[in-house]
DNA sequence: ATTATTAATTGTCAAAACGACAATTAATAA
DNA sequence: TTATTAATTGTCGTTTTGACAATTAATAAT
């Protein structure tokens, strides 16, 4: 039997940078990390890759087990793998970020795991190298949103415009005109006007949307140009 | 000591996606394979992440090596991870692609290692998964390229625009309008003229340029919309 | 020397996209 | 009935885009 002699083996992991929007405050999941070192601190849900999945089949583990969730958004972002970045023992990790309807992971909450929806500006220090995944996680965020629409994964079935507007400015922390920011997002043409309104902001209340999922599929990897005067 | 019991160990490397452009035709780098299993088979330029190295700095390593070049455009794509991706003993591979000036390499040449160019549309097949870190290091090219000036990085110091354009549609694989494509690239005001001219393609010959570094350091960032009628 | 030839470069223009800004509308509360 | 508020639709000058044409600078042919 060939074997690749005296070539060092090391830890794979991945970690998710997990996104949701409560409507008004992008937020980021975080678990108190049960192993040690570092035990009891907050952290980003992350697992070791098992011998028979690849980084990615455990990311969508690691969100099923913590969450409850499947079929998440998930996109890889990068390799972690400083030498010393693990105190304990040389871990590569590959960074994902998800993206979740933060209401779908409150009804799901369970105790197994001691997880919690922090503001994005408003975290505590995370264990690790997890902070620098973080500030990546958003960087990469920003760019690809501004490009595909993504954002909607954050949203439930149902969403207004003016929540779709909110989200967008969370995300790339700035204002935009709301006038042309509707009329840019029906030019996309992915969404499909619902009769039913939404009352509780408003007085006229705002019209419910949803996805046009053929029309969505088809332009999930085209240029959109979602940003006004973007530069980034 | 703490120590993560129980975990498996994997072997971690880099492989790279060497692109070049011989003038008109875009060109990838490829190697004999030097072990077993598959020895002197091609495959990308790879190695095995050392104990005190970074993926990063890995690949940077192998690059050097392979070629003698430092410095090299080199881009982290994303992992390869498949369990069976290497039939001797589990590997994750980070991928990378590379942009370097075809003919820093070519005075370069040693016989260390052996190593050649392929057009793009050409070439042998590979080892393992090669074939298919190829098709998505070209995707990530085109992506990348129609919104940053990274195709440069393939040309030498002193470059002229036909150059560029019959470079940008080799990339794209499309006809560009000539008339337009000047005009788009000189607007965005990364490029120098030079006095001198290239005499060798035409009777009158085209300017050279140089890359205005400042400029380009601070857009190598920005969205650009450098392809028109872009659909991806 | 003059002319034909060729590729590089500059020019034109209508359509579309962009973005600053205003007016209207649909509801509820006073 | 009216005031109020947020959603929605509208206006318009500017900029960008991209299809297409004309000019220019050189060399090669006559």
């Amino acid at each position: 039997m060939i074997e690749y002699s005296g070539q060092p083996h090391y830890l794979v992991a991945v970690d998710c940078i997990v996104f949701g929007f409560d409507g008004e405050h992008l937020k980021i999941l975080l678990v108190k990390r049960g192993l040690e070192p570092e035990i009891n601190k907050w952290s980003l849900m992350g697992g070791f890759v098992g011998a028979d999945e690849s980084p990615d089949d455990a990311a969508n583990r690691v969100l099923k087990k913590m969450t409850g969730l499947e079929g998440v958004y998930l996109e890889q972002m990068q390799i972690y793998g400083e030498p010393k970045r693990d105190p304990i023992e040389r871990t590569l990790s590959v960074g994902y970020f998800a993206l979740i309807d933060i209401h779908k992971y409150e009804e799901q909450l369970n105790d197994d795991y001691e997880a919690e929806w922090f503001l994005i500006n408003d975290r505590p220090k995370l264990i690790f190298d997890h902070n620098e995944m973080v500030a990546d996680a958003r960087k990469k965020l920003r760019y690809k949103a501004a490009l595909h629409p993504i954002l909607f994964e954050m949203l439930p079935k149902k969403f207004t415009i003016p929540q779709l507007h909110i989200l967008f400015e969370e995300v790339n922390d700035t204002k935009i005109d709301t006038r042309n920011f509707s009329r840019k997002i029906s030019s996309t043409g992915l969404l499909i006007k619902l009769t039913e309104k939404d009352r509780s902001g408003s007085k006229k209340g705002a019209f419910y949307f949803k996805l046009d999922k053929k029309k969505y599929a088809a332009n999930a990897q085209a240029f959109l140009n979602l940003m006004p005067n973007l530069k980034v």
